[in-house]
DNA sequence: CGGGATCTTGAGGATGCTCAACGCTAGTGG
DNA sequence: CCACTAGCGTTGAGCATCCTCAAGATCCCG
């Protein structure tokens, strides 16, 4: 029924309320979920909803951040590049993630749709007003980038320590994870991101990703299903695989 | 002595100098410096100094998090551990650094003293309260969060994609920076900390570190000097290494 | 169906690791 | 004052993991 009127209510978004927010269906899991209806009519007065297709750029690093982004559908990928363009993926975004934490001049990294990728735009110096205003805001952000920079860590430890079918195991069971956290099911995993970005983000090449996915499989630890998605038939018992040999 | 000047000080808040934080030789590079003196003698009255012997443990991974610290000298490695032993070190603090940033329930990592290191510890609870009353307060973590944000992912870019000499010289280089921006010379660098620090900062081994600092001293970019110092005669000159090959 | 991109598989090779020995230095005690 | 030891750093040889290059398989979308 929650789920019935939020459906509604997205269809006709500048409706009654007058406040499209009230109706979004990803607030309750983004940022926007510290923030009551009056707050949040003030937010949905500098937000403008924009769609980007895949493999569309949405912010470049090193540019001026003059906008922050709330992502309501579809993938992203956040990437660093070396000049002889080898490439560092340092996180993907799904719906209800913050683009732009980092209240930075200028973007630490690029960002690229994976999929057809709805968002919402924010003016950074428009945003930071709202954040002197309501520090429920401050707050949440903070406790954002504490939970971005645990992750970090998370990574930190996975690139320089673990084995690529340490990396790989931990990549799944963290979709895994991440998918319980919003209510979906652990299993099966979909994998909108391609060979080579899952590479790139664990600092190893497609052709090993590949087939340490070909092991697994083999090993029965994990099931590739059409659509790219990815059984995880035991995710308990991959928590060994994932950080011991 | 210092110390002395302290425990007097807390018995007595609101003495001649107001509060020991005045006199602090590191208030301006830390977290203190948005604060005035009012409002730095509420942060003295739940401040507590404290002395920590190389090798010895600050926090451990996973305990509860109740107490945050300001590191007013030497130096201190942060790291994460696999079960099986495996290391890797997510950052180093010296002197102005906040160790507790992310204000989580539980520490993400543990954290070691290098050298003779001294701190001024607060309570977790106690400090938040802090953080309520003094917008400013919270403003400046947030700050102090997002630039470690983009240091991790800098620091991602390192682990997935640069070489071993890429690494060894990113990391020199970004000691010379740090050096420069403290004021200090920006060659030579020091290097307080072992050989297999290093290697577990940058997801390598001693041998590998060894090496590469020969390799780096026989082609003329870095002297090793008494010390464990390094000199850096050519900083310009060795970012290109740093990021191609 | 066809064609381009993505994914998989294979063979060979390089980077960095493992295991091992040796050197250096500083602290210690005779 | 010097020998001794322990810890750290360096060097060497062989090897494993993962990368590179290449070809074939599969998927997806028109």
């Amino acid at each position: 029924m929650a789920a019935d009127e939020l459906r509604i209510a997205r269809k006709k978004p500048d409706m009654a309320l007058g406040n499209p927010c009230a109706a979004c269906s990803i607030r309750e899991m983004s940022i926007c979920a510290v923030l009551d209806n009056t707050e949040l009519s003030r937010l949905a007065a500098i937000a403008r909803t924009q769609t980007v297709s895949p493999r569309q750029t949405i912010i470049d690093e090193g540019e001026d951040a003059k906008l922050l982004f709330n992502i309501t559908s579809g993938a992203v990928k956040l990437y660093k590049l070396l000049p002889d363009g080898r490439r560092q993926i340092t996180g993907f975004l799904f719906e209800g993630d913050f683009l732009g934490i980092a209240l930075n001049e200028v973007y630490a990294y690029s960002a690229e749709a994976i999929s057809e990728v709805t968002l919402c735009r924010f003016p950074r110096n428009r945003f930071e007003t709202l954040i002197d205003e309501f520090p429920k805001l401050e707050k949440q952000l903070l406790e954002m980038a504490s939970n971005e920079l645990v992750q970090a860590q998370d990574q930190m430890l996975l690139l320089g320590r673990k084995t690529a079918r340490e990396k790989v195991v931990s990549f799944l069971l963290s979709l895994s994870r991440r998918a319980r956290r919003r209510g979906a099911p652990p299993s099966p995993v979909a994998l909108p991101m391609s060979r080579a970005d899952i590479a790139d983000y664990l600092g190893l090449t497609t052709e090993t990703v590949s087939r340490t996915f070909t092991a697994l499989k083999g090993s029965g630890v994990i099931r590739l299903l059409p659509g790219n998605m990815v059984e995880l038939p035991n995710p308990e018992s991959l928590h060994d695989l994932a950080d011991s040999a």
